[in-house]
Order: structure tokens, then C-alpha cells, then sequence
DNA sequence: AAGACACGCAACCGCAAACAA
DNA sequence: ATTGTTTGCGGTTGCGTGTCT
């Protein structure tokens, strides 16, 4: 169920606005969203480039643009990840959607208060008319296999600068990705952009060894003893991997 | 067929922490 | 040390769509 955008216009002038610079609000048309992609996939998260707030452009990134983020349902088996985790967290979103690689914080917190909440509280309330206890299993299956998660994560860490952006953009081999989600499923997004990129498609085109991929450290539990400082790496970024003049055309 | 209601999702808001000047 | 800005988080709202009556 998407919503019909209701940005009656990509020029700025809607929402009373009628400067070019002016900020705005509401949902996100597919140009914008092409734009931020490319203007993340070039400059990192530290160069919000649009009209549209810092906040607002972070949260679209979060939640809907990121290549990684998992497009099918909520199965049962990660709604059952998420109870348990929300038993033993607490609201703690971004901390439980830290531990389910492909979901956001966002969409966890939905469908907690839109389905799981619901149904726990009617499964109290009759758990109370029967004496019965309402509170699912803290499944310890589950725990097992998000901690697997993390392992995977964790399997062979290398050291990163700890002044990377918290989502970077790196040329890795996909195919010894450690269990990391790919984000090629549905993206096309990601495809036309990155090969939008360098023009050279071996190094750029989804399904290749090594595509442009998107990580989020948190989402990696990385641990803190394996990041350092490293001169240089941010320039480094910049100047070889994302040329800023590369993208000029785009803002 | 049409209106009312419920549901689900995207996005905004307010606050606090982190960071920069 | 202080002030201003940015980032991240959780709570909440608004609106499109589906279902019921």
C-alpha cells in the first residue's frame, strides 16, 4: 500500500513556497529521491544537498532509499525476532532494528504498534479471563539466530576509520559479502545511479563482484576496539572514489 | 453504490546527545 | 566554556487504501 504522492510540484514552489531555496515538506517524488541517492552515493551523508531538511532527507535515506533494506514483508519468524527483542529492549527500535540487517527502525516500530502490540494486548486481556499467561515464549531459538546474525557480522572484521560516515559507500566483493544483504533485489534505483557513477559498468553494474555497496556500521555491530583513526581516509574518499565535481550536474 | 470505519505506512515533531565554531 | 548546528531517536500524526455495513 503506497501512498499517492501528493507533491503537486518538484520546483519548490509548492507548500507556500515560492523560492527556489525553500524547504520542503511532505512526500518524497521519485526525482528527489533519485537525487539523494545520487548525491549519498557520491558525497556520503555529510552533504544534504536538497531542499529538504537534514532530518528529512537522513529519514528517507533510513528508511526507504537504502539499497540494503529489505522490500518483502515482515515473516512471521522476524515478528517472533521482534517480540523478543522488544522484550528484553524495550521500545529501543533503532537498537532492535540494529540486530535485523534490512529493517528499519522505522518499520519495526510500525509494525509493533500497528499489529504486534495490538495482538498482544487482546491475547493479555483474554489471558486474564483464562488465567493464562500471554506473554509469548521469550524464544530462545530466536536469540540464537540473532546472535548468529551478528556473527556473521562480526566474522572477520577489518579495522575502518572510525570518522567514516555511519553509511558509506564501498567497492566490495559481494560474493564473500559475510552474510551482508546485497540490496540488488529490487533496486533500480541503485543500479541506474551507480552506473550513472563511472560510466564503466564492470565496476558499477549490479550482479558484478564488486558493486557499489551500502554499509551501516551500526547495523554491524562493529566493535569499537577495531575502529581507528586513519589520515587521509575521508580525502581519500572524496577525491578517488567520489570525485565532488563528478556529481555538480546533479544539484 | 456509497459512506463510515479501520488499518498500515510514510513522514513530521520534539527532544537530547554529539559535534563544530 | 559557551553557543549554535547537526544528527539520531522515539512518539505521534496525516492520509491513502481496504473492508465493512
Amino acid at each position: 500500500m503506497v501512498r499517492k504522492p501528493s507533491h503537486g510540484d518538484t520546483t519548490g514552489a509548492g507548500n507556500g513556497g515560492t523560492e527556489a531555496t525553500k524547504e520542503r515538506k511532505g512526500l518524497w517524488s521519485p526525482e528527489e529521491d533519485e537525487r539523494l541517492f545520487a548525491q549519498i552515493t557520491y558525497h556520503g551523508v555529510s552533504t544534504w544537498r536538497l531542499r529538504r531538511s537534514g532530518k528529512s532527507c537522513r529519514l528517507r535515506w533510513m528508511n526507504y532509499l537504502r539499497p540494503d533494506l529489505k522490500k518483502e514483508p515482515i515473516s512471521k519468524r522476524e515478528e517472533e525476532v521482534i517480540i523478543s527483542l522488544q522484550q528484553s529492549l524495550g521500545n529501543r527500535w533503532s537498537t532492535i532494528a540494529a540486530r535485523m540487517p534490512g529493517r528499519t527502525d522505522n518499520e519495526i516500530k510500525n509494525y509493533w504498534n500497528s499489529r504486534i502490540r495490538k495482538r498482544l494486548n487482546a491475547a493479555a486481556k483474554a489471558g486474564r479471563d483464562d488465567g493464562a499467561s500471554a506473554e509469548p515464549a521469550p524464544a530462545a531459538e530466536e536469540k540464537v539466530e540473532v546472535e548468529s546474525t551478528n556473527a556473521a557480522a562480526e566474522a572477520g572484521p577489518m579495522p575502518i576509520p572510525a570518522r567514516f560516515p555511519v553509511f558509506a559507500c564501498q567497492m566490495l566483493d559481494v560474493v564473500g559479502g559475510g552474510g551482508m544483504s546485497s540490496g540488488s533485489g529490487e533496486s533500480t534505483l541503485s543500479t541506474a545511479s551507480t552506473q550513472q557513477n563511472s560510466g564503466d559498468e564492470s565496476e558499477a553494474s549490479v550482479g558484478d563482484s564488486n558493486v557499489i555497496h551500502f554499509l551501516s556500521f551500526d547495523d554491524l555491530d562493529y566493535p569499537a576496539d577495531l575502529l581507528m583513526d586513519v589520515p587521509g581516509a575521508m580525502d581519500a574518499w572524496e577525491s578517488e572514489l567520489y570525485p565532488a565535481n563528478s556529481i555538480s550536474s546533479l544539484n
